[in-house]
DNA sequence: TGAAATGTTGGGGCG
DNA sequence: ACGCCCCAACATTTC
C-alpha cells in the first residue's frame, strides 16, 4: 500500500448536513474513486431564512471541529471556504484545484434542491462531474407517495407504506483511510467565522449537556439504547426525567444518520433477544416523523412561513410584542411554559412535551402567530431542523399536515401536574418557585408564599386560562367554511 | 400526543 | 325500612 500523497486529480466532498464519516455514501462513493478526496464546508453567508441561528452555529462550530479531527486520523484534511453563494465556492473551488468530480448529500428545502441542481449543471458544462447521494434520510420524498402518486398528508399512512417497503440498506463503514490531495487549497480558520456566541456568552453551559460530532453522537446512541429504551413509551413524555433520546441536534447535523440509529436499535434488540416491542416503535415512529416532515418539506416550500390550510391566511391572531417577549424569556407566570423556555435558552434544547405545551400556549392561548414561535426556536435550538421545526410548528396551530384538532388546547397547569408532578422540572429551571411543593407548583399564584412575596420576582399569570380558551376557540371557530369559501 | 361540560350511576347520610 | 338527596366516580359529548 502506497502512502505517498497522489498527483491524481482530487474528488471534492461537499459535506452539509451530513458531518461525519460513517455511512456517509457521498464520501464513501469519493473513496471508491481511487482519487484524492478534499471533504469542504462552505459556510453560507447569504442572507436568506436558512441561515442558522445562534444556538446552531454554537453547534456547527463544535461539529466542524470534530469533523476535522476525526479526519486528520485518517489522514485528510477538511477545508472551510466561506461565501453568499455556497454553490459558486465550490464551483470556483473545483476549478482551483481541478477536482474530476464533486460529491454531497441532497437536501430537501425547495431553494436548496434548485441551487445544487444549477451547480450540478454548471459542473457539468465545466467538464465535472457532479453525483448527489442519500445521506439524511431513511425514506426520500419521492419514494413515499399513495397510490395516487401524491405525498401524505396523513403521517399513520405515511409511516405504514415506508413500512411496507424495503429496510434501510446496512449502513457504511467509514473509510479507514481519506487519502489528501497533495497539494491543499487554501482553507478559512473555523475560528475566524466567530460562530460562538461572545458577549453575553449565552451557551457557556451548553458543553455541560452536549457532546457535538460524530463520537459524541455515537456515545448518546449507545447510552440511550442502553437506558432510556426501556420505558421509553410513557417516560419520553416526562421532562423531570431523563426519559428522551437527546438525539436530536446529532440528527439535525448528520453526526449519526437515521440509517445508523435503525440498524443499531435492532442490532440492541436481536442482541437482547428481544422482539420490538412498544418502546421501540414508539421511538422508531419518533425517526419516521422526522422523515415525514421531510417530505413535507419538499412536496411544500413554504413550508416554515406559509399555513399549508390556505384558510389559515385569515386567522385572527393578535400580534403582541410583549406577550411574545414573556414568552421568549420564560416570565408568562405559568410554570411549566416558563421552565420550557428557560430550559431552552440556558441549554440549547427543550423536551419535546414541553415543546409541545409551550407552543399551545403561544399560539392558543396567546394567539401569537406560529411563525413568531417558529423562528424563535429557530433560532434557540441547537436541533433546529429546517424541516421539523416548521412541520411541528404547523401541527401544534393545526394548520398543517395531520395537524391537532383546534379545540385540542393544552392548560399548562393540568400538564404540569400530570408531567412534571413533583414539580422537579420547574424546581430546576424556576428557581423563584422552589419553595413550593408538589401541585402548588404548578399554580403558585394561589400559594400563600405567593401572596407574601417569598417566591421572589415570578411574574403573576399573563392571561387568564378560561378566558383565553374561550377566545381561542372562537378564533379558531372563525375559519369554519372558510375553506369552501376559497376560489 | 386534551380539557371542560354534561350525563349516569351508585353508595351512603339522613329524615 | 324506605325514599330522597348529595356527590364522588366514571362515562360520554362537546368544544
Amino acid at each position: 500500500m502506497t502512502r505517498s500523497p497522489s498527483s491524481k486529480p482530487p474528488v471534492i466532498v461537499w459535506l452539509r448536513q451530513d458531518l461525519r464519516l460513517g455511512d456517509q455514501p457521498a464520501l464513501a462513493a469519493a473513496v471508491e474513486t481511487g482519487h484524492p478526496v478534499l471533504p469542504v464546508y462552505v459556510l453560507d453567508e447569504g442572507d436568506h431564512a436558512l441561515s442558522p441561528g445562534g444556538a446552531s452555529r454554537w453547534w456547527l462550530h463544535h461539529s466542524l471541529a470534530a469533523l476535522a479531527r476525526d479526519l486528520e486520523r485518517r489522514g485528510g484534511t477538511l477545508v472551510l471556504r466561506r461565501g453568499r453563494e455556497p454553490g459558486r465556492v465550490i464551483e470556483a473551488l473545483a476549478r482551483e484545484i481541478g477536482a474530476v468530480g464533486v460529491h454531497w448529500g441532497r437536501r430537501y428545502d425547495a431553494g436548496e434542491v434548485a441551487v445544487d441542481k444549477a451547480v450540478k449543471a454548471r459542473l457539468a458544462d465545466a467538464g465535472i462531474t457532479a453525483k448527489s447521494f442519500n445521506t439524511s434520510l431513511l425514506f426520500e420524498p419521492w419514494t413515499t407517495l399513495n397510490k395516487s402518486g401524491r405525498p401524505y398528508q396523513v403521517f399513520t399512512q405515511f409511516w405504514r407504506t415506508c413500512r411496507s417497503g424495503s429496510e434501510p440498506s446496512a449502513p457504511l463503514p467509514a473509510p479507514a483511510r481519506v487519502p489528501a490531495p497533495a497539494e491543499l487549497p487554501a482553507s478559512d480558520r473555523l475560528a475566524d467565522w466567530a460562530l460562538l456566541p461572545t458577549r453575553p456568552d449565552w451557551a457557556k453551559d451548553f458543553h455541560q449537556v452536549w457532546q457535538p460530532g460524530e463520537v459524541g453522537a455515537a456515545a448518546q446512541l449507545d447510552r440511550f439504547l442502553d437506558g432510556a429504551l426501556r420505558g421509553y413509551r410513557a417516560e419520553r413524555d416526562r421532562p423531570d426525567r431523563d426519559g428522551t433520546s437527546r438525539l436530536s441536534p446529532h440528527l439535525r447535523f448528520g453526526e449519526i444518520s437515521p440509517r445508523q440509529t435503525w440498524h443499531a436499535l435492532h442490532h440492541h434488540l436481536a442482541t437482547a433477544r428481544q422482539p420490538p416491542d412498544a418502546d421501540a416503535e414508539t421511538f422508531l415512529a419518533e425517526l419516521a416523523w422526522r422523515e415525514f416532515s421531510y417530505s413535507l418539506l419538499y412536496y411544500n416550500a413554504e413550508l416554515a412561513r406559509a399555513p399549508l390550510k390556505p384558510q389559515f391566511a385569515h386567522f385572527p391572531w393578535r400580534p403582541d410584542e410583549a406577550a411574545l417577549r414573556a414568552w421568549q424569556q420564560g416570565r408568562t407566570g405559568y410554570p411549566i411554559v416558563d421552565a420550557g423556555m428557560r430550559q431552552l435558552w440556558a441549554t440549547g434544547w427543550m423536551h419535546n412535551r414541553v415543546r409541545m405545551i409551550t407552543a399551545s400556549f403561544l399560539i392558543k392561548h396567546l394567539l401569537q402567530p406560529w411563525q413568531a414561535g417558529e423562528r424563535w426556536f429557530w433560532d434557540t435550538l441547537v436541533d433546529a431542523d429546517p424541516a421539523n421545526n416548521a412541520a411541528s410548528w404547523q401541527w401544534v396551530a393545526g394548520s398543517g399536515a395531520d395537524a391537532v384538532p383546534y379545540f385540542r388546547i393544552f392548560n399548562p397547569v393540568l400538564q404540569g401536574r400530570k408531567f412534571d408532578p413533583n414539580g422537579a422540572y420547574v424546581r430546576r429551571w424556576v428557581p423563584e418557585l422552589a419553595a413550593l411543593d408538589g401541585d402548588a407548583i404548578h399554580e403558585p399564584w394561589k400559594s400563600d408564599h405567593f401572596q407574601s412575596g417569598k417566591v421572589g420576582a415570578y411574574p403573576p399569570p399573563i392571561i387568564e386560562l378560561a378566558a383565553a380558551r374561550d377566545r381561542a376557540l372562537a378564533a379558531f371557530a372563525s375559519l369554519n367554511g372558510r375553506e369552501a369559501a376559497e376560489p
